[in-house]
RNA sequence: GCUGGAGUGGCGGAAUUGGUAGACGCGUGCGACUCAAAAUCGCAUAUCUACGGGUGUGCGGGUUCGAUUCCCGCCUCCAGCACCA
C-alpha cells in the first residue's frame, strides 16, 4: 500500500529529469520491426512566454504521439522554433534590444518551459530558422527555385503595410487590413521577389484530393486557389462607326505653320425608320462620300442645324433627333476651296427618320448627291474607301489594328446577350486605344479616382462607377454587332482577363451596370429553375420590376403566386421574343439562372446552358480555359531579422544567385533596423563591403529579407536531419519519414503556411530534391481554448491563463489532461477554460492515485469486463483524436472500480497504461513504484475480448417504439422463446393487453420492440 | 451571395453503421465528515404531470417497427471566399 499523497510538483520534475537522462524520446532514423510514424506540431514563434494555446498546440499531440509509440511505432515528434520574424525586431525597436539577442534568449526560456508540458520531444533534432545553419537551406531553395524560372523579379502592385512598414503577401491580408498589424493596407507599386505558387495552381488544387485531411480544410484551399473553368473569348475591338476625322494625307491634310480657323458643324447620322441602315452620301461635285453635314450658324440650335440640314439636302421631311453626342468630333485639316487651315468641331446628331416621305428633289440637287441607304455594318466600310475625300473618313495609314479582348468567362451561352463590353481600368488595352478615345480627359479623370480608392474603399462602395471608351466599339462576336466599350472599377485586372463581356440579362453586377449608365438588356437564356418541379421565385412583382437572381429576390410566398410569377415570366418573354431578345425600354429583367439558350442562332437555342457554352466557344473561335483566384507569392520584405535573399546585382543592375560556397549568406550585424520604409539592410556597411570583396567594385547586395513563411515551408525536412552540413536531410532520412503522418496546427494557416509549404514541397519535388509531392499526410486543425468568460484570451480582457500557474497548482498532468477532455480534439471548436473543470479532472487523477490502496489479488469478473471495454474504447478513440471521451470511459471505470472491492495489480497497470500517454508523469511514478524500465516502452494493452462479458445483457424492450421494460436476454437465446418471456412481462402486459401483436424484433445486442395495434 | 461545418440540459459536451437521448465533467440542491470552513465522500439533477403517463435533440414535413442520426423544405450561428466575370 501506498499511503503517500500524490504531488505531481515533486514527481513531474523527477521524471522529466529522468526521461533527459536516459534519453528516453531519442528517436532514431529507422529501428528494425517498427514502421515510423512522423506527427508534428506546427513549430513555436519564440515570443517569450508559454501560454495555454502551446500547451494545446504541443500538449495534446502529444498524447496521440505517446499513444503510437506504444502501439508500436517509431515516432517522432520534434519541436523546433520560428526565429525570424517581425515580434523580435518589434519588440528590439521599443525596448531598444538586439533582435538576435531578445529571440535566442526568449527560445531558451521556452524550451525550459516547453519540457514541463512533458511532451516527448527528441529535443537532439530540434531547429530554428534564424540559425545560419538552417537558413543556409532555405537560401540554397531559394537559389534552386531561381535558377529553374520559379523565381523571379517584378514591379507589381503590393499590400504595403504602413505600420509594419513592409510588403504583406495576399494571404497576409484580410479584409484590407494586414493580419499582423491590424493596419490599413495601401497599395504601391514596388519591385519585389515573386514565387511561381500560380505553376502549381492545379496541383494545389487537384492533389488535396488524395489528401487525409478534413473536408473543411481542403475546402477553403481550393476556395483560395479559386479555380474557375469557364471559355476565353476574342471580341474585335474597333473604332466607332460615326465620327472619324481626318489627319491626312491627302489634299486636305492639315498645313503646318497656316492659320487655323474654327469652325462649328453638325455631322448627321440618319437611321432608317424601320432597317438597321443609314443614310450616306455621295457628293458627285466634290467627289467625296460621307454624312450630311452642315455649319451651325448664329442663333440656330445643335437640333435645328440637324432637321433642316436633313429636309435640305435629302428630301426627307420628318426626321426626329434620337440622341445629340456629348462628345464632338473634331479635326484638323486643309479645307481645299477656302484655302485655310480649320479645326472642325463636330457634333454628331443621330436622326431617325418617321418615315419616307420625301420631296421630289430639283435636278440641281440631284446633280449635287446621291443617297444610298447603307448597313449600319457597312457604314465605317463605306466611309473608309480610299476615295473618301472628307475630314471625317479614315485613312487607311491611320488605321490602328487593335489586338483583339480576350474576356474571360464562365457563362459563354450568354454570349448572344453580351451587349457591352467592360475593361478594368488597369487593362493594356485602354492606355493603347488613347489616341482613338474621344474622351480621354474624362477617361483619365476616372483612372485618376480609381488609382486613389483603396482595396477597402472599392470594398465598402460597391456603387458601380465606370467611363464609356468614346469612339470605340467592339463587335460582339457571336451577334456580329457592334457593342459599346467601358472601363469600370467592379472588373478587377487581376481576375481572368481583366475585361468582361457584360450580359446584363443574366448578370447581377453587369444588370447594376447597365441601369445605371442605360444600356440595352437582352434576353438569351430561359432558366430551368422555373420548370415543372423546381420551383424558385425569379420575379419580385409588376411587369417592371427589376428581377434579381433568386437568391435576393423576396422568397415568401404561395406556390400559386411563385408559378403566377413565372407565368407573368415567361409571358413576357414570348413578347420578347419577337424583337430578339432585347428588352424594350423600362422592363429590366435579369436571371442568373441557368437553363436554355433562347434568341441566339439556330446552332444553339434550345440547347442547355452546358452544351451551349461548348458549342458558342468554338462558334467564335475562343477556347475552354480556367482562371485562378491565386497568386504569385511575393516574398520580400523590407525588414531586418529575416532570412537574407541571395541575390547580388552586378554594375548594370542585373540580378546574380549567390554560389553555394558562400552560403549561408549571413545577415549582418551593424545594421539600424528602425524601420523607415526602406530595406535595413541597405545601411550595412559590412554586407556592401563583402559583396564588393566577393564579387567586385560595383556590385550591390539584395538587401530586402524574406516572408518568413519561406523558412517554415520546409523545416519539417531539417528535423530529419537537422546536422547535415552537406544536405538538408539526406535522402535516407527522408525516405524514412516523409510525408509527415499528422500534422496539427491552427486553422489561421489554413491559407498560408499550409499552401505555401506544399508549393515549396511541390517545386523541390519538380527538381528532384524529394521524394514527395505532398508534405502532410494527415491534417488536424485544432479550437482554440478561449478565456472562463468565453471570450477570446487577451491581456485586456483580463481573462488570460498562465499555464505555468495552473502547472503550478494542479500539475502538468492534469493541465494536458484537462485540455484534452475540454472538447473533442478533431473538431476545431472554441472551447472555454473552466477552472473549476481543472480541478474535476485534477480529482479524478487523485483517485487513479488512491485506488492504489484497493490493489489484492483479484479482480471482480464485472470489473475486469469494464476495465477491457475500456482499454478498447480509449484506444480507439485516441485513434480518431476523440480524446475527450477517450478520458470520460476512464472516469468512468475508476467510478467504477472505487466500490469495488479489489482490482489486482495487474489490471491496476493496465489501467495506468492506457493513462499514461495523457499523465505520463504520475503514471510512470506508479509504474516504477513496481518496474525497473520506463512505462512508455511498454505496449499500450489491447483489449481481451474473451474478459468482456456479453452472454448476460440487459436489453430494452419497446412498444410502438417506446421503451417499457428491460429485460436481461442470454446471447444466444432462442427468440421463440424469448418472445415468450417477453410478453409474459408484466410492465408489457399491460400494455399489449387487448391487441395484438404485429411484429416482433429483436436486433442482438440492441433493442426488443414489439409492433401492436 | 457562394463554399464548408454546426445547432442536444444552467454550461463544456456524449450517443462510432438508424436501436434505452443527455455518458463524462462542471455547476446546482440535499446529505455525511467537521465546533466551523475548505478539501473529500454519498445521493439527486431535461421538462410537464391529475403520478397512469405525456413531451423533448433549431423549425415544418417525410421515410421507418424505431430518427439527434436518412430524405425534402426552411431558420439561426460559426468559418473560408466574395463587385471573382
Amino acid at each position: 500500500m501506498n499511503q503517500n499523497e500524490y504531488n505531481p510538483q515533486e514527481i513531474e520534475k523527477k521524471w522529466q529529469q529522468y526521461w533527459e537522462e536516459n534519453n528516453t524520446y531519442k528517436v532514431e532514423n529507422k529501428v528494425e520491426g517498427k514502421e515510423n510514424f512522423y506527427a508534428l506540431s506546427e513549430f513555436a514563434y519564440p515570443s517569450g512566454n508559454l501560454h495555454v494555446g502551446h500547451w494545446y498546440a504541443f500538449a495534446v499531440p502529444d498524447i496521440y504521439a505517446r499513444y503510437k509509440r506504444m502501439s508500436g511505432y517509431n515516432v517522432l515528434y520534434p519541436m523546433g522554433f520560428d526565429s525570424f520574424g517581425l515580434p523580435a525586431e518589434n519588440a528590439a525597436i521599443k525596448r531598444g534590444l538586439d533582435p538576435r539577442k531578445w529571440t535566442y534568449e526568449n527560445m531558451d526560456y521556452m524550451r525550459n518551459q516547453l519540457r514541463s508540458m512533458g511532451a516527448s520531444f527528441d529535443w537532439s533534432r530540434t531547429l530554428a530558422t534564424s540559425d545560419p545553419e538552417y537558413y543556409k537551406w532555405t537560401q540554397w531553395m531559394f537559389i534552386k527555385f531561381y535558377k529553374n524560372d520559379l523565381v523571379y523579379k517584378d514591379i507589381t502592385k503590393v499590400n504595403w503595410d504602413p505600420v509594419d512598414k513592409t510588403i504583406l503577401a495576399n494571404e497576409q491580408v484580410i479584409n484590407g487590413r494586414s493580419e499582423r498589424s491590424g493596419a490599413e493596407v495601401v497599395q504601391k507599386d514596388m519591385a519585389q521577389w515573386m514565387l511561381k505558387i500560380t505553376d502549381f495552381a492545379d496541383e494545389l488544387h487537384d492533389d488535396l484530393e488524395n489528401l487525409d485531411w478534413d473536408h473543411s480544410i481542403k475546402a477553403a484551399q481550393r476556395e483560395w486557389i479559386g479555380r474557375k473553368e469557364g471559355s476565353l473569348i476574342p471580341f474585335k475591338i474597333q473604332e466607332s462607326e460615326v465620327y472619324d476625322v481626318n489627319t491626312g494625307p491627302g489634299d486636305d491634310a492639315f498645313r503646318e505653320g497656316e492659320e487655323i480657323v474654327d469652325r462649328d458643324n453638325v455631322v448627321v447620322i440618319i437611321e432608317h425608320p424601320e432597317k438597321d441602315e443609314f443614310l450616306c452620301a455621295r457628293w458627285k461635285q466634290v467627289d467625296w462620300q460621307g454624312f450630311v453635314t452642315g455649319g451651325i450658324e448664329d442663333g440656330m440650335s445643335i437640333e435645328e442645324t440637324a432637321l433642316s440640314e436633313v429636309r435640305e439636302e435629302t428630301g426627307y421631311q420628318n426626321p426626329e433627333i434620337i440622341k445629340v453626342y456629348d462628345q464632338s468630333s473634331h479635326g484638323l485639316f486643309w479645307h481645299v476651296v477656302k484655302q485655310q487651315n480649320r479645326r472642325a468641331n463636330y457634333r454628331i446628331v443621330h436622326v431617325k427618320l418617321k418615315d419616307l416621305e420625301q420631296v421630289a428633289r430639283s435636278p440641281e440637287e440631284q446633280a449635287i448627291a446621291d443617297f444610298l441607304w447603307i448597313p449600319r455594318l457597312e457604314v465605317n466600310d463605306f466611309l473608309k474607301r480610299e476615295d473618301m475625300r472628307y475630314p471625317w473618313r479614315v485613312v487607311s495609314a491611320n488605321i490602328q489594328k487593335f489586338d483583339d479582348v480576350k474576356v474571360f468567362t464562365t457563362r459563354a451561352d450568354t454570349l448572344f446577350g453580351a451587349t457591352y463590353l467592360v475593361l478594368a481600368p488597369e487593362h493594356d488595352m485602354v492606355q493603347n486605344l488613347k489616341s482613338q478615345v474621344n474622351n480621354w480627359d474624362e477617361v483619365e479623370t476616372y483612372l485618376k479616382e480609381v488609382e486613389k480608392k483603396s482595396d477597402l474603399d472599392r470594398q465598402q462602395s460597391k456603387e458601380k462607377t465606370g467611363v464609356e471608351l468614346k469612339g470605340i466599339e467592339a463587335i460582339n462576336p457571336a451577334t456580329g454587332k457592334p457593342i459599346t466599350v467601358w472601363i469600370a472599377d467592379y472588373v478587377l485586372a487581376h481576375f481572368g482577363t481583366g475585361a468582361v463581356m457584360a450580359v446584363p440579362a443574366h448578370d447581377e453586377r453587369d444588370a447594376e451596370f447597365a441601369i445605371k449608365y442605360d444600356l440595352p438588356f437582352k434576353f438569351v437564356c430561359l432558366p430551368s429553375a422555373g420548370e415543372p418541379g423546381v420551383s424558385r421565385p425569379l420575379i419580385t412583382s409588376g411587369e417592371n420590376a427589376f428581377i434579381q437572381s433568386a437568391g435576393v429576390t423576396e422568397k415568401k410566398g404561395s406556390q400559386e403566386e411563385i408559378n403566377a410569377e413565372w407565368n407573368a415570366m415567361y409571358d413576357f418573354l414570348a413578347e420578347v421574343h419577337d424583337q430578339g431578345g432585347v428588352l424594350p425600354e423600362g422592363k429590366r429583367f435579369c436571371c442568373t439562372f441557368e437553363g436554355k439558350v433562347i434568341n441566339g442562332n439556330e446552332e444553339v437555342n434550345t440547347k442547355n446552358s452546358e452544351e451551349a457554352r461548348r458549342i458558342i466557344t468554338e462558334m467564335v473561335g475562343g477556347e475552354m480555359a480556367k482562371t485562378y483566384r491565386l497568386r504569385d507569392w511575393g516574398i520580400s520584405r523590407q525588414r531586418y531579422w529575416g532570412c537574407p535573399i541571395p541575390i547580388v546585382y552586378d554594375p548594370e543592375g542585373n540580378a546574380h544567385s549567390i554560389p553555394k560556397e558562400h552560403l549561408p549568406w549571413v545577415l549582418p550585424d551593424d545594421v539600424d533596423f528602425t524601420p523607415d520604409g526602406t530595406a535595413p539592410l541597405a545601411r550595412s556597411k559590412e554586407l556592401k563591403e563583402r559583396t564588393e570583396k566577393i564579387f567586385g567594385v560595383g556590385w550591390t547586395p539584395e538587401v530586402d529579407t524574406m516572408d518568413t513563411f519561406v523558412d517554415s515551408s520546409w523545416y519539417f525536412y531539417r528535423y530529419l536531419d537537422n546536422q547535415n552540413d552537406e544536405q538538408f536531410a539526406s535522402s535516407e532520412s527522408l525516405n524514412s519519414w516523409m510525408p509527415v503522418n499528422m500534422y496539427f496546427g491552427g486553422a489561421e494557416h489554413t491559407t498560408m503556411h499550409l499552401l505555401y509549404s506544399r508549393f515549396w514541397v511541390k517545386a523541390l519535388h519538380k527538381l528532384g530534391y524529394v521524394p514527395d509531392n505532398e508534405p502532410y499526410k494527415g491534417r488536424l486543425n485544432r479550437g482554440l481554448i478561449l478565456g472562463p468568460d468565453g471570450a477570446k484570451m487577451s491581456k485586456s480582457k483580463g481573462n488570460v491563463i498562465d499555464p505555468d500557474e495552473v502547472v503550478a497548482h494542479v500539475g502538468a498532468d492534469t493541465v494536458r489532461m484537462y485540455l484534452a477532455f475540454i472538447g473533442p480534439f478533431n473538431e476545431p471548436g472554441n472551447y472555454p477554460w473552466d477552472p473549476n473543470g481543472v480541478v474535476g479532472v485534477r480529482r479524478f487523477l487523485d483517485r487513479v492515485w488512491r485506488l492504489q490502496e484497493k490493489i489484492s489479488d483479484i479482480t471482480p469478473e464485472e470489473l475486469q469486463s469494464d476495465l477491457h471495454q475500456t482499454i478498447k474504447k480509449v484506444g480507439e478513440d485516441i485513434q480518431r483524436l476523440k480524446l475527450n471521451t477517450a478520458i470520460s470511459s476512464m472516469m468512468t471505470f475508476v467510478n467504477k472500480a472505487e466500490k469495488s472491492e479489489s482490482i489486482s495489480r495487474s489490471d491496476y497497470d493496465l489501467l495506468i497504461q492506457i493513462l499514461a500517454p495523457f499523465a505520463p508523469h504520475m503514471c510512470e511514478d506508479l509504474w516504477m513504484q513496481n518496474n525497473k524500465s520506463s512505462i512508455h516502452t511498454e505496449s499500450f494493452p489491447i483489449a481481451d475480448e474473451s474478459k468482456i462479458s456479453s452472454n448476460l445483457k440487459a436489453l430494452p424492450v419497446q412498444i410502438n417504439g417506446k421503451v417499457r421494460a428491460q429485460i436481461v436476454v442470454q446471447e444466444d437465446e432462442d427468440n421463440e422463446l424469448l418472445q415468450g418471456r417477453v410478453i409474459a412481462l408484466p410492465e408489457i402486459q399491460k400494455w399489449i393487453e387487448g391487441k395484438s401483436i404485429r411484429k416482433f424484433i429483436h436486433v442482438p445486442g440492441k433493442i426488443i420492440n414489439l409492433v401492436v395495434g
